[in-house]
DNA sequence: TTCCAATATTTCATTTTTGTAACATTGCCA
DNA sequence: TGGCAATGTTACAAAAATGAAATATTGGAA
């Protein structure tokens, strides 16, 4: 489960954050000193953190701004000023996102699967339902058991894991896959693409890959 | 040059944004019907699209909805209405970020390059210096000419390049390799190493990974 | 329902990748 | 300045990946 660090001086918001918080799946964390926030956030090293700008004993701004320079934490930057320039200055310290007080519970909690969804991307780490994928490896992850996938099938594997929202035609995967297949025999995609399906079964993933017969291929 | 196109019907705001974005680097694109927004927006492929929720003949979101069936291209969504069902309903359909008007000109920039910033990522495109690298086709790509790694090779230079700012041990790498490796020579990974200096070679890159004896390698 | 083009599967030969072994070189320390 | 362990190089055989060919199956249009 996740964790995420609130810190923030308002106890009532603290508390109506952890119980949304909760309820999302999340397991929040609340900051319980500001004298000593950055050791307690580095020792907590939550999953992400909600900052308020305005803190006691220290601007968060600054807070974030010296966070920075030895973790690389997901922050989401918490404001009452509705000034534009708060947001520029939080934004150029590094932060991932911000919204202003009053925020809506919804559009808090996208924002902050949003942000959490990007750090996972950034560390070469992708999944799939609930297998994870290395790609640069040619591994999936699905609990226990380990798959390798050889390079064709990695790259139609993520070409369709990129477009998971639509049909991804057959001469798409032949372009991604040898660019100009002036040479290539058509069928070599599909033996590709047969062998691909061949290891995603053996995961629990047959069918995952539908055939659009004349138009291609769809990820479920 | 990134193009963005707006889709907007108040023409006076159309100019400001024109001009912002010219300003700023991008080469800006105006929608001149709004009857055949899709077809349109397909046809110009821009790199990113700037779209107002209330359009004459269509509703902004019901748009976004269709595009996303078809197409994969970035998309803030623009609205004047301040209620935060909206911005909900965005995120839900498949915006990427979206903004109030009044908007401030900087938070604009700064949310397109954000959004343009995070597509790069997920197109998993990697770069080291003037090189650009696709990891999972294990391709590096300087100007015109293009390299061909192989699984392993990729592994050692990501991992190399993952921690550029330091040394990274022989046994890191063979764990990075191998995982458990018992049963493997420990001059394998020597020849791996020296396979891909060699390559490196051919696109002007000897001497980028260094060797510290006793200690490891390190990326230039 | 029948037919046929689109897609699947299996098998096989070629090419590429890989680890090992044998030998060469390097650079540090006494 | 040697000596020697750490690292580099080359050649080679085994293993894996790959595309083509032959054949089988499928799903939709007529």
């Amino acid at each position: 489960m996740k964790t995420i660090l609130i810190v923030e001086d308002d106890n009532t918001i603290c508390d109506e954050l952890s119980a949304l918080l909760r309820n999302a799946g999340y397991a929040p964390l609340v900051l319980s000193s500001f004298k000593h926030a950055k050791e307690e956030i580095l020792s907590s090293s939550p999953n992400l953190i909600l900052l308020d700008i305005n803190i006691p004993y220290l601007n968060g701004e600054l807070l974030l701004k010296e966070l920075r320079q030895t973790c690389d934490i997901p922050v989401i930057m918490v404001t009452s000023r509705n000034t534009a320039v708060d947001e520029v200055l939080s934004m150029s310290y590094g932060a991932d996102d911000y919204i202003t007080k009053p925020y809506h519970p919804t559009i808090l909690l996208l924002r902050i699967a949003a942000v959490l969804k990007r750090y996972e991307q950034r560390s070469d780490i992708v999944t799939y339902h609930d297998i994870s994928i290395l790609p640069q490896k040619g591994i999936l992850k699905k609990e226990d058991t380990e798959l390798l996938l050889t390079k064709n099938e990695m790259i139609i594997f993520m070409y369709l894991l990129q477009n998971q929202n639509r049909i991804v035609s057959r001469d798409e995967l032949m372009t991604d896959l040898w660019n100009n297949h002036e040479y290539i025999n058509d069928n070599a995609l599909t033996v590709n693409i047969s062998r691909l399906r061949g290891k995603l079964k053996e995961i629990g993933c047959a069918d995952a890959i539908e055939t659009r017969k004349g138009l291609g291929y769809f990820l479920l």
